[in-house]
DNA sequence: AGTGGTAGCTCCGTGCCAGC
DNA sequence: GCTGGCACGGAGCTACCACT
């Protein structure tokens, strides 16, 4: 038997060697000389008909393309579609002060999350699904393009850069690593020219770290900041049937092989769910600090807006979500010592010695916690405090007894088991 | 599994200030 | 003017993490 037919006998149902098969879109598998790989011959028509999509065609080939519109009035878990758009503005700057401002105006935000087949990186990943997502007149229009054959990528990647066209920022999650290094190896293997060189990019993952990393490690268990937590954290979005991402690959495979396009159905309604939740979480966030410490629901979000305000350089608004979570007496205590550190350091730097000495003092002040049990964060804390109210007792108040005893509190704290400072978990 | 952005750490140079 | 100490910030490094 030669390795064709070796291949038919394998995607054949079992039991019925040569049996007529009217799944949709199957056809003969063939060899494919441009990948070395064996594909079925897909009927892409066919595939959009059972996908409800449509195919286009440019100067590459034909690649199938499919769309759907969230209507603005439409929810995504607690949001409702219209109010998840994001006005390119001071908002998203504050989050990423690293972004470039808009160089020119009218010009369209493009959502992007794409669907490989793997994680391995280098030339072997393909993104077989390019889901892009913007809003027009309120409403949410996503566009997906799916490839049906490898031989098919340039049409995609041609239909793709068109889409992109008239894009002045794209927003992604984790697609400074991901998305868009995949994207720019594709159009790079193909020789085309890269339409993302000049788009400027927001990197949802790293704000949404800054903001949520606390909260999400809480609700997740595993200590992550996914997409999928905080979209269940902040929209009380729940999936249903959802495909694994694990699974996402094999469901492709499985369509070259077979041809049948079905078991991408809800890989494609994986994908839309990741756009609209990366529309939702990007449009909490930007209100969250263009709204400031009104909308922040306990002294964990302060303190964590605080962080973001400092990094941006907008210090005053800083100092206020940090005095808040201080304030906060029904915080947890990390979260409260970690707020008066950097109000403390923040008035240092500031030059408000006897201010910072104040805290310093209040963190000194602080209870550890409730059972007696000490704070793995408080105690390193701490030592910084007594550190730095010691120098300031010698230096600045002149007050010798009262460096000298500080400094032996110090000592005698430090001979504790030694605890790395890393102010950010809760 | 591979990749790359980010946070946090240490080290070191620099500016500022006070004391002599 | 010199010296010493504090405080800050940049460079370089490591560890972590999210994507399918």
């Amino acid at each position: 038997m030669d390795l064709t037919s070796r291949l038919r006998s394998i995607v054949r149902p079992s039991g019925q060697p040569g049996a007529a098969d009217d799944t949709p879109g199957r056809r003969e598998l063939t060899y494919e000389p441009d990948t070395g790989r064996y594909e079925a011959t897909i009927d892409v028509d066919r595939v959009a008909n059972v996908l409800g999509g449509r195919v286009v065609a440019n100067a590459f080939g034909r690649a199938l393309v499919i769309d759907r519109r969230y209507e603005s009035d439409r929810y995504h878990g607690q949001w409702r579609i219209g109010d998840c758009e994001v006005c390119d503005g001071d908002g998203l700057r504050l989050l990423d002060p690293a972004l470039p401002s808009p160089d020119g105006i009218g010009e369209r935000t493009l959502f992007i999350d794409l669907e490989t087949t793997g994680l391995s990186g280098g030339a072997g990943m393909v993104a077989f699904l390019v889901g892009c997502g913007w809003f027009d007149m309120g409403a949410f229009q996503v566009r997906q393009f799916l490839l049906t054959s490898y031989s098919a990528e340039r049409a995609l990647l041609s239909a793709v850069a068109d889409c992109l066209e008239p894009t002045s920022l794209l927003v992604s999650y984790n697609g400074k690593t991901f998305d868009v290094p995949v994207m720019e190896t594709r159009w790079m293997f193909h020789r085309m020219p890269m339409p993302l060189e000049s788009v400027r990019h927001f990197d949802m993952l790293h704000p949404a770290r800054r903001l949520w990393r606390t909260r999400a490690a809480a609700d997740d268990g595993e200590g992550g900041c996914r997409l999928s937590t905080l979209e269940r954290l902040l929209c009380d979005v729940t999936r249903v049937g959802d495909v694994p991402g694990l699974e996402i690959p094999a469901r492709y495979f499985r369509f070259l092989r077979s041809g049948d396009a079905r078991p991408l159905e809800p890989v494609l309604e994986h994908n839309r769910i990741d756009l609209v939740s990366l529309a939702a979480v990007t449009a909490h966030a930007v209100r969250l600090v263009q709204e400031g410490i009104d909308r922040c629901r306990d002294a964990a979000d302060a303190l964590a807006l605080g962080k973001v305000f400092e990094k941006a350089g907008s210090l005053e608004r800083a100092m206020t979500c940090f005095e808040r979570a201080a304030d906060d007496q029904g915080a947890h205590v990390n979260v409260r010592g970690e707020a008066i550190y950097r109000l403390a350091l923040r008035l240092r730097r500031d030059r408000r010695f006897d201010a910072a000495a104040v805290q310093w003092r209040r963190l000194l002040d602080m209870k550890q916690g409730r059972f007696g049990r000490r704070s793995a964060l408080l105690g390193p804390l701490r030592q910084l405090a007594v550190e730095a109210l010691a120098i300031h007792h010698e230096h600045r108040e002149r007050d010798y007894e009262g460096a000298r005893e500080l400094t032996l509190r110090l000592l005698d704290e430090r001979d504790g088991p030694d605890v790395r400072v890393r102010p950010e978990r809760a």
